[in-house]
RNA sequence: GCGGGCGUGAUGGAACUGGUAGACAUACAGGACUUAAAAUCCUGAGGCCUUGUGCCGUGCGGGUUCGAGUCCCGCCGCCCGCACCA
């Protein structure tokens, strides 16, 4: 009798329609369950989804469904960060408007991801290019900016002279504009931030009480929120070298305690005292406009030269007022940290030890290691950066650095220059404020007017949204806001009087740092309706990529403190478990060579196996190609599988199970076709196992005093259910599936029996309870396989609604134990004994086994080690 | 440069808190079924040899321990993040 196949083809599409009309996944916000929020980072819709996608969102789905059956009310939405750029790139080169490709995206990108059975609120769904998701950010941001959490600075840019645009610094490559190819200017521009710098220390405290996330992504916020704690150190000019009304120089410093090893200042050529020394030094002023060309290209900095240039003005040492330093303009020196210009001491920092090398200036060692000789101690090539003992420091001599730190803060701290303390201790962070200013279209526009009489005035709440114009051209490069005939001329809201809208739109991190909050109550009219926010909030799973470790998660911190400070939520923190997902790797395959070589896509390449060795053929040529190495799925690349294509010869939940099969799910998974012909394979061998077996399967309880095959059965069952749900929590996914694996092995023989009707009913009772059990276990995982089987089984309702059984702890542990028998730390054996056996026992009975007591050789053993339900070492 | 992580069969990976290394899967080999193939089922498998109650084996070298993939010290290799941050 041949079984039928299982069919996903015909059998995916009848469940989706099935939940969907139960709208069993729409989540309601007054439900007594206790909630779970989980939650997976919302797409790009830029065009179709990618395996990225899939495995991201089978991630949640597990979690989302397995969370069902535990009894929680889940919310599990979805929507999409659909401002961008690339939708004004398509605008440009298709002729199409941005908000007519993104839609479009979304309906195709939407109708995958349901064809992939993830068991999302789709009722909840809303973009962020929608104007009712942008009008209640347009509000967040009067409400800020009110607030004073907005503030405009001034600051530098990489602007594009021919796409007439402002660049990210990855958009500029060479030092040229990624599109236009244009020589990049740097350009001053007063810009729109957030003021994410009033929460530094906060969001650095609290990230230790993320316990749920990731160590790596904590530390990689903690670096880059930068804090230091150092001195802000006033050095007075030497009034004989100052420039016109400039008396002081302030710098910033975390090791004031090498203060006698000083030997310069360095300053950046932005600086004002460098701007004031450059109008009467042309060779000065040649040199900070060198500085400020080098700019911010990335390869620029790591190879460009340290340099320095003379000012020619000198500070007087705040212990010596016979002592006066140089003050050097510095490539190296940034303006916007700290103050803009540093202090150096050579002996104790090694680009300051290469700049004083380079330029003649004096090395004096002030910190040496514990008990050099300081007559001698000397630094020539290297700095010595480490701890120690004070040296050549007159009054700090002996001390450690931390105390002459102390003992310098202190004395400068009581020290007055120009009335004022000569030294205040300070804790600097490298974190700025959030500029969110972009020059283009499509993104929210900032809800601001400036009025040349009342100055900037933000849009009345009552004239929110404002809305993105329709009849945009995008045939020029440039912002088509600001170019737009009548867009930007309204009326000063306060005054009446012709004034301009402010024609930037938001950074589109803006977008994402409040969606989770909006998911929980979408139709509301404010941004959120606090109740809900409060009740669902925190996301208690959010799932996404390592990419976005670092700026999308801060910001998303940030915005939950900014709004709780304007009422719109209140906790302290939006995610209280976080996970980062690895990629989605595959092979590369290269053909031709040379200026010829050309990347093949793996549905275009057949690779074989012949003499141990793996090779590839190109399909249209059946040339012989080269296997590159395997690297993360891209267009570029080629090394792209498409879900559509898998899900249409396989089945979703074909792939849906080989993406968390195999590989942990924060590690790449390399997509192999092999791999998911594998999972095809235990897709159709539970399907067959449980159609033979179902008809004499008939609804039993296991007999309560089953014994042997029937008992082996149940505790395989009851074992793996256990297992498998703590997995789950752990995220552990591929754990899960190796133990799914296991016990359909187990299970399989007892099966094949029972459908032959050679079973007592005690094996048949198991049998059914063991495969009612792997139904609901495998549900999570491979939803529409789950519900066919359920309905063969003749279970009522749907698996989708199955409760997670309850585990029987009695069958979960054995009455004997199989103790491993060490002799020396070897195995050697083993003692099977009951499980109560006390270590007296045990002892006793190790001691009769024929292989210990012939290593023993008649005489007593040195030791025997009996560690209880774990092994016995016997010491001889 | 600074910070972090990882290194286990042919491959992806298991191994709880120091306690049977290699679960589970993939690939491979052999067998059954078949005219044949696919599918399915069964079996095998870390390496080595002197085939034993054997020896070796978790990147390399040491150490702690009755016992080390796991802990400590020193190397090597790979990956990631930050990077002129004073």
């Amino acid at each position: 009798m041949a079984t039928e196949r299982y069919n996903p083809r015909i059998s995916e599409p009848r469940w989706q329609k099935a939940w969907a009309e139960a709208k069993l996944f729409e989540t309601e916000n007054d439900d007594p369950r206790p909630k779970y929020y989980v939650l997976e980072m919302f797409p790009y819709p830029s065009g179709r989804i990618h395996m990225g996608h899939v495995r991201n969102y089978t991630m949640g789905d597990v979690v989302a469904r397995y969370k069902r059956a535990k009894g929680f009310n889940v919310l599990h939405p979805m929507g999409w960060d659909a401002f961008g750029m690339p939708a004004e790139n398509a605008a440009m080169a298709n002729k199409v408007h941005p908000g007519k490709w993104t839609y479009q995206n979304i309906d195709t990108m939407r109708s995958q991801l349901k064809s992939m059975g993830l068991s999302l609120d789709w009722s909840r769904e809303f973009a962020t290019c929608d104007v009712e998701y942008y009008h209640r950010q347009q509000m967040l941001f009067v409400d800020f900016l009110e607030k004073g959490l907005v503030g405009r600075k001034v600051s530098k840019v990489n602007w594009d002279p021919v796409d007439q645009t402002v660049l990210a610094n990855e958009q500029v490559i060479d030092g040229r504009g990624w599109r236009s190819g244009a020589p990049v200017e740097q350009r001053e521009l007063a810009q729109w931030v957030f003021k994410i710098t009033d929460y530094s220390q906060d969001l650095l405290e609290a990230l230790d009480g993320l316990d749920q996330w990731p160590e790596k992504v904590r530390l990689m916020q903690k670096n880059w929120i930068g804090r230091s704690e150092g001195l802000l150190l006033r050095w007075q000019l030497d009034p004989a070298t100052a420039p016109p009304d400039e008396s002081e120089l302030e710098v910033y410093t975390t090791r004031p305690d090498t203060i006698f090893g000083a030997s310069f200042m360095a300053i950046a050529a932005d600086h004002p005292l460098a701007k004031k020394a450059a109008a009467a030094n042309p060779d000065l002023a040649k040199f900070c406009d060198e500085c400020r060309r080098m700019g911010t290209s990335v390869a620029a900095l790591e190879t460009a030269e340290k340099k320095g240039f003379d000012t020619g003005i000198r500070v007087v040492h705040p212990f010596d007022p016979a002592w006066t330093l140089p003050v050097h303009v510095a490539n190296f020196v940034l303006m916007d940290y700290g103050t803009g210009a540093i202090f150096g001491c050579p002996s104790g920092d090694q680009r300051d030890l290469d700049f004083a090398n380079k330029y003649g200036l004096p090395v004096v060692p002030v910190v040496m290691p514990k008990g050099g000789d300081a007559a001698t101690f000397q630094i020539t090539e290297e700095a010595y950066v480490d701890d120690g003992v004070m040296i050549n420091s007159r009054f700090l001599d002996g001390m450690t650095p931390q105390q002459a730190f102390d003992e310098v803060a202190d004395r400068l701290a009581a020290q007055m220059l120009g009335g004022r303390p000569q030294g205040e201790r300070r804790v600097q962070y490298r974190l700025r404020d959030w500029g969110i200013s972009r020059q283009r279209y499509w993104g929210c526009p900032i809800p601001v007017i400036h009025c040349d009489a009342c100055g900037i005035v933000p849009v009345p709440k009552s004239e929110l949204p404002v809305r993105l114009p329709d009849d945009v051209e995008f045939d020029r490069p440039g912002n088509p806001l600001d170019r737009h005939p009548t867009w930007r001329h309204v009326e000063c809201p306060k005054c009446g009087r012709a004034a301009r809208r402010e024609t930037d739109t938001m950074d589109t991190f803006v977008d994402s740092s409040w969606y989770f909050a909006r998911f929980t109550a979408p139709g509301e009219n404010n941004p959120t309706d606090p109740a809900a926010a409060n009740a669902w909030l925190p996301v208690d799973q959010y799932i996404g990529g390592i990419e976005h470790a670092i700026l999308h998660l801060l910001y998303s911190r940030f915005f939950t403190r900014a709004m709780r400070a304007t009422g719109h939520l209140d906790l302290d923190e939006p995610f209280k478990g976080m996970f980062t997902q690895g990629m989605v790797v595959h092979e590369t395959y290269r053909a031709g060579s040379g200026q010829n070589a050309y990347w093949v896509a793996p549905a275009e390449v057949r690779v074989q196996e012949a003499d141990g060795q793996r090779k590839a053929f190109e399909i249209a040529t059946g040339d012989e190609i080269e296997i590159g190495p395997i690297e993360k799925m891209s267009k570029s690349k080629k090394n792209v599988v498409d879900p559509d294509d898998i899900i249409t010869s396989y089945g979703a939940d074909t792939a849906r199970w080989f993406m968390i099969s195999d590989s942990p799910p924060e590690r790449d998974v390399i997509w192999t076709e092999a791999g998911v012909e594998g999972a095809h394979r235990f897709v159709q061998r539970v399907w067959r196992l449980i159609i033979e077996a179902a008809p004499a399967l008939a609804p039993a309880a296991p007999a309560a005093a089953a014994e042997g095959g029937a008992l082996a059965v149940s505790r395989a069952a009851h074992k793996t259910l256990k297992l498998v749900g703590e997995d789950i929590e752990k995220l552990a996914f591929n754990k899960a599936v190796a133990r799914l694996y296991e016990l359909v092995n187990t299970v399989a023989g007892p099966l094949g029996q029972v459908a032959g009707g050679n079973s007592d009913s005690a094996m048949v009772g198991a049998c059914r309870q063991a495969v009612d059990f792997l139904v609901v276990m495998i549900a999570p995982m491979m939803p529409h396989l789950a519900e066919e089987c359920w309905a063969v089984l003749g279970n009522p309702g749907m698996a989708a609604e199955a409760r997670w059984p309850q585990v029987d702890n009695a069958l979960v542990t054995e009455n004997e134990i199989a103790y491993p028998v060490q002799i020396n730390g070897k195995k050697r054996g083993e003692l099977t004994i009951a499980r109560d056996a006390d270590q007296g026992a045990v002892e006793r009975a190790v001691l009769e086994l024929g292989f210990v007591k012939s290593a023993l050789a008649g005489s007593a053993p040195r030791k025997v080690i009996v560690v209880p339900q774990r092994i016995v070492n016997v010491v001889v």
